[in-house]
DNA sequence: CATGAATGAGGTTTCATTCAT
DNA sequence: TATGAATGAAACCTCATTCAT
């Protein structure tokens, strides 16, 4: 799913270098959570990684590798939302598999917020081909909703004019929590936000327009 | 509404100086559709605008200044919006009205896309005072439809919750129009979007759950 | 002849821009006689050339590109002696002709030995394209004596074996005019080695074997 | 003749020591055929020698003592013929001694081209020191010919005027074989130019225009 | 003794900004 | 007022050298 780009190393010890470059990636989101990727120089990157800036380039052959490090253990975190895929779609009750699912795939979200925000802050800085890697992991995402969703239409539980779209909303309010956290985080909890896009999703595509009170 | 941070010139001309600012604005946003702030030189911006570095900056006091140029410029855009928010509060009914006002702001949205896209991915490379205006900005958006919102429910019309919350997604929305575009655009047109909005936030808040078809 | 790579300049200027590259070549050229070219920085080829490091770049692609104008700038010494080259040709009386170009060239080598020794000393370290400009210019100092020889032994002066090998001797022995200078500056002056060659080479090719003792 | 510097070690065992840097010497001129001195890593000399850049280290006190290896390394190839000296000086015909030399000497410095190719082209790069040792060495090559040609004055079979700029001249053209190689390996063979070389040095010294054809 | 990971000084290069024209 | 050449600070990146294993 996510094309791990061969990044140049000195070193021969592939244990090592997995080890370097993860500590890279965590030192790196650490960072640019609060400085654009260009404003941040590769020192501070090393400093917050723990290594010299000379160290650092024993692991990547250039700063643009470190996006890709970053992307790569960002995505990484999402390994058990999408192994849990077959669980929600074996699941009897669509409603709640979708229920299930958004609440899983919030909880991700919020636990990891400067993956979302470098995603969609450093788009612009990010080469076609880092692009395309994001986009890639996007639509996978977008997917396991787009499944369940029409698992529900098959079922009748669902009644929905274009799914992808809709796929696309749970998604996108997902990253909007990330992206707008400074209003909502005023307003409200992650678990209201979340009981307010199950509301708001449910309401829209429900066949029986009761159901999703139940919750 | 907006602060506007003033600006050091060396002209006394306050009429080109308007003229010459707006002129860089316009030609910065052309640029930076495409590529971050940081990484787009005062070189670059220059040619945009059609004048020599340094010209620029005989308008600006520094390459930073752009950011309030292109903010402003971007925020006056929506000038007629805001002007109109009297008239959606004077219109009997509120669901009128919301549809009338969630369709005008979507299209300003959509007309000058590249405003957003800056205001999103830029964020990080604002100073405080910047990232200020902007979020000054973005509440005054929000209120509009909270006002609405409120009277639709004074009105009975509505039954909401947390009105924010609701004002809040529909400007959000509106945001990842812009920002999900790659997305979007490959599965549906603006009109389409739009409607998918109102039936979404319609469903949601109405009290008599059929209203909303008949728009 | 030399085949002039075209450089990237931030200027559009070109009489600056050939004025200013001029000046960075005789800088570097003077900085360089003493230093290896990897040894030199950039900044002390910018001071050699009164200008600040920022400058230089305005006028070259990269430090690389300092090889080339200090090629250039090399060969361009030596176009009056090409221009030169028809008159040689048309003396009546070859031996005559040969000692001519000889001293005219040796001096011009002797004139600017940095130039000889920069490419002797520094051709590791050009790029193909630039070892392939620096072997054609020679060539053609080859040429111009390959030419000589050959009339010679059209009209019956000379008897040669291998008129390139001679020709290449020629040049050769300019070339260690500068590079054993070190040797030959303590034992012999320009005047008396340019005697020698002239000796040596006359009694290696002349048919006549007294006549070289006339010139 | 080389003063050999004394170069740091963290080795007791001298035998060891001498055999490591005997290694980084063949090693070193391997690669330092193709790249330049400055332009190659101490991690490449170290892989050429099957090393590891800390090995290295133990033998050397900084990357520039390579370059006292690589000297040192050179010159005791040429140990055969300086030991050969006083056979050629003992020979009762001075031309054929001469002849004889001139062939021995150029063979060797065909059979190890990186060397000249080393002193010549990185002479730059080389502390005064060095340089010194390189100067001696070579002053060692001309005065082996020198005495040679002096005998033969004395026994009337030469007549020289400076004997010094021939011995120089015997020994500029040997590095000409190696430095304009790309010329000179295209048009003649090895034994082509050694037989070139005695017939000029022979034209130009001997007594008897018609000796220098018997050999 | 041998290794190769780590270091950080220093090199090349870019670019915001100034200022003479 | 407009220009664009010049500046130099600071960024990225390399690599000689050290040292724990």
């Amino acid at each position: 799913m996510v094309a791990k780009a061969s990044i140049r190393t000195y070193s021969v010890d592939s244990d090592l270098v997995a080890r370097r470059r993860q500590q890279i990636a965590v030192g790196a989101a650490r960072v640019l959570v609060k400085k654009a990727f260009d404003a941040t120089t590769v020192r501070e990157i090393a400093k917050a990684c723990g290594m010299s800036p000379g160290t650092i380039y024993h692991y990547i052959g250039s700063k643009e590798d470190i996006i890709d490090l970053v992307l790569s253990h960002g995505e990484a975190h999402y390994k058990p939302f999408f192994e849990k895929a077959d669980v929600y779609l074996k699941m009897l009750n669509a409603t709640q598999a979708l229920k299930q699912a958004i609440e899983d795939y919030y909880r991700k979200v919020d636990s990891r917020q400067d993956f979302l925000l470098f995603c969609y802050q450093e788009a612009k800085n990010m080469s076609p081909r880092q692009l395309g890697t994001l986009l890639d992991w996007d639509r996978s995402v977008v997917d396991v909703f787009r499944r369940l969703l029409d698992k529900g239409c098959a079922s009748g539980e669902f009644v929905i004019d274009d799914v992808r779209l809709v796929a696309n909303r749970i998604v996108s309010d997902s990253a909007m929590w990330v992206v707008r956290r400074w209003f909502l985080r005023k307003h409200c909890t992650l678990e209201e936000y979340i009981d307010q896009e199950i509301q708001f999703i449910l309401r829209a595509i429900s066949r029986d327009k009761g159901v999703y009170n139940e919750g």
